[in-house]
RNA sequence: GCGGGUGUAGCUCAGUUGGUUAGAGCGCCGGCCUGUCACGCCGGAGGUCGCGAGUUCGAGUCUCGUCACUCGCGCCA
């Protein structure tokens, strides 16, 4: 027989009893009925229940062990009576009669719980994870992460691609958020930086001719956390095509997106290929956001021509002014009490925002300050126009037109939850296409690149000489699952000449370019094809999968909001001999943590 | 860097208007219990009310500061 067990606790079930078996695990839980002892033993497949009598010789020993304790049992397998058979377990109809147990492991009391689904703070999480991630929950998510990232390899290379492993040191750049830097021991005061996405890198695949690139890239960026975004690093699928236009990158991306999202879905709804593609334009315009939930129905409209030289005169002044007013649809709210609409109003102010304007219909008849100030006649038109039924309410941003959209699309979020009108059970994807390549900066009073500046303006180089810069949009892309933004991505300016062009627009002459992007400029003056790609974020889909609000659920070693690991306790002071090694002295004195 | 929330037993939480000895459930320790599966019953230990100032006759409760965790803003080509 096996030194440690011939089956796992998930294996037997009533066609093995009688067999003589031996399993191994941790003690999950006990019952003790004083002559009768029950332990269920788990393992990484499952549960099985073990039973010892107080004559059997193992009795005492399984008794005094500590939950968490790992042993090794071995016994016959017994017929579980039908009343009391257990439903809720694959190995409920057997249980293991054992005869022999040893201890390999015991377990000293525990800092937090593994059996149950009890909450605990997240510091003492993070710091004894290894028994975290043996609680069902997390252990589930961390292998549907796995299975996950398996499917979207198998399902890549279907498509024709290959994976390849691009530096983890590598350099610099002055784009994007802080790097992480690693100092060089080989050349005194030089140092390499931690990639935040290997762009340059599959770029330059395709420069090299590889076509299709694909890789399950580690990413690291020193950025503070949210609850869908690690500090400092996470991975993305990140690919790279080349001889594509943008429709190309959607068509060969979106069965990938859909079957992972269908495989591992559950059964809820997934928006079937092709996704629905929405400009940037009117994505703020429709739902206030570049990563619209179109699992919400609620559509906001622009309604500031009702209010021109209107009776309502905070809003006419506004207009007049070059505001706009945009209209949250909230239908059935009007048989709400008037509460919930100055409830609203008071969140709008808590969110810094001037407020949220409101009428509410009740039976057909409008209600509210705006309505009154407005006239019977001006509200009747602008309630048709919107549409609206003679029960329901609808609420008004108004402000400079960023502003107005941002809390517009707050206040859609919002109502369509108060009201319940989110669509459950479903993964709606869509892609939010034509970003602008420039915006103005208020501050630097000047034309800016607004997204990624490798990526192609729409129109190439005619439009970056003829056309109004903040006219110009970019071959420029967002995939959008339920209002989370789980990539973006571009077609590239492969051309020289356009690139120069470009960062000419956004103020910077070509030494810039040359001396800041030389390896990238440098191969595209020999021959570079025409490619592009995106990147969606592999934790962002797992979080989505399994349902998870907070991204660390779904990394099996992740560090705190503070960019620390508390279990291995990173960052570290580290020994002179080290610093001196890497011609490094400290300038601070390292923080040290109160009680640590 | 900034704003919100939270901080009371190992854990989850209650604690009234500022008032006597700060409670419950889970866990832990001891005892009882032969069909449980979140087993049950009895008993026990366990507290710098995050920390530090202040107001007060009196502070878990009020004020200020500070720390930790968290959510958001900034940041994130």
């Amino acid at each position: 027989m096996h030194a440690y067990r011939t089956h796992n606790c998930s294996a037997l079930r009533r066609a093995d009893v009688g067999a003589k078996v031996r399993l191994s695990g941790w003690v999950h839980r006990k019952r003790d009925h004083g002559g009768l002892l029950f332990v269920d033993l788990r393992d990484h497949y499952g549960l099985t229940q073990i039973v010892a009598d107080s004559d059997s010789a193992v009795f005492e020993k399984l008794d005094q062990l500590r939950l968490e304790s790992v042993i090794t049992i071995t016994g016959e397998v017994v017929e579980r009576a039908p009343e009391v058979v257990n439903p809720n377990l694959a190995t409920g109809e057997i249980e293991i009669r054992a005869s022999d147990v040893d201890v390999q492991s015991f377990a000293q009391e525990l800092p937090l719980p593994v059996a149950g689904e009890a909450d605990y703070p997240e510091d003492i999480r993070l710091r004894y994870r290894y028994l975290d991630l043996r609680r069902d929950r997390l252990h589930r998510n961390i292998v549907l992460r796995s299975n996950v990232i398996a499917s979207l390899r198998r399902r890549m290379i279907e498509q024709g691609f290959n994976e390849y492993q691009t530096p983890i040191l590598t350099a610099s750049s002055p784009e994007g958020a802080r790097d992480y830097l690693v100092p060089s021991r080989v050349h005194p005061g030089k140092f390499y930086a931690l990639p935040q996405a290997p762009q340059m890198f599959k770029q330059l695949m395709m420069v090299a001719g590889f076509d299709r690139y694909f890789q399950i890239a580690p990413c690291f960026r020193d950025e503070d956390a949210r609850a869908d975004r690690s500090p400092g690093e996470f991975y993305q699928l990140d690919f790279e095509m080349s001889f594509v236009t943008q429709e190309d990158v959607f068509a060969t991306i979106e069965p990938v997106l859909a079957g992972v999202f269908e495989e591992f879905g559950e059964g809820k709804k997934v928006t079937p290929a092709p996704f629905p593609r929405i400009a940037y334009r009117d994505a703020m315009l429709y739902y206030g956001s570049d990563k619209p939930d179109l699992r919400n129905p609620l559509k906001i409209s622009d309604v500031s021509e009702h209010f021109r030289d209107s009776g309502f005169g905070l809003f006419a002044g506004m207009v007049a002014k070059g505001a706009v007013v945009r209209a949250i649809p909230a239908p059935e709210a009007g048989k709400n009490s008037r509460k919930f609409f100055d409830d609203m109003n008071n969140w709008a102010r808590e969110e810094g925002f001037a407020g949220l304007g409101y009428i509410n219909i009740k039976n057909g008849e409008a209600g509210g300050p705006i309505a009154r100030n407005l006239g019977e006649e001006a509200t009747k038109k602008l309630l048709a126009d919107l549409g609206l039924g003679d029960n329901d309410g609808v609420f008004f941003a108004a402000g400079k037109e960023s502003e107005a959209a941002r809390l517009a699309g707050l206040a859609r979020n919002r109502v369509g939850e108060l009201l319940d009108l989110v669509e459950k059970d479903s993964f709606r994807f869509c892609w939010v296409v034509d970003f602008p390549m420039f915006e103005y900066d208020e501050d630097a009073k000047q034309v800016i690149f607004s997204h990624n500046p490798f990526s192609m303006p729409q129109g190439g180089m005619e439009a970056l000489e003829n056309k109004d810069p903040l006219d110009i949009l970019a071959y420029q892309y967002d995939i959008v699952c339920n209002g989370i933004e789980l990539s973006s991505g571009a077609i590239r300016n492969h051309r020289p000449d356009i690139m120069y062009k470009a960062f000419e627009t956004a103020g910077y002459d070509q030494a810039m370019v040359d001396e800041n992007f030389a390896g990238m400029i440098n191969a595209f003056k020999y021959g570079a094809p025409p490619h592009g790609g995106a990147a969606p974020g592999v934790d962002r889909m797992v979080m989505l999968l399994a349902g998870e609000p907070n991204i660390r659920e779904v990394v099996v070693f992740p560090m705190n909001q503070k960019a620390e690991d508390l279990m291995m306790g990173a960052p570290a002071v580290v020994s002179e001999r080290q610093l001196k090694e890497l011609s490094l002295r400290i300038a601070t004195k390292p923080t040290q943590k109160s009680g640590s």
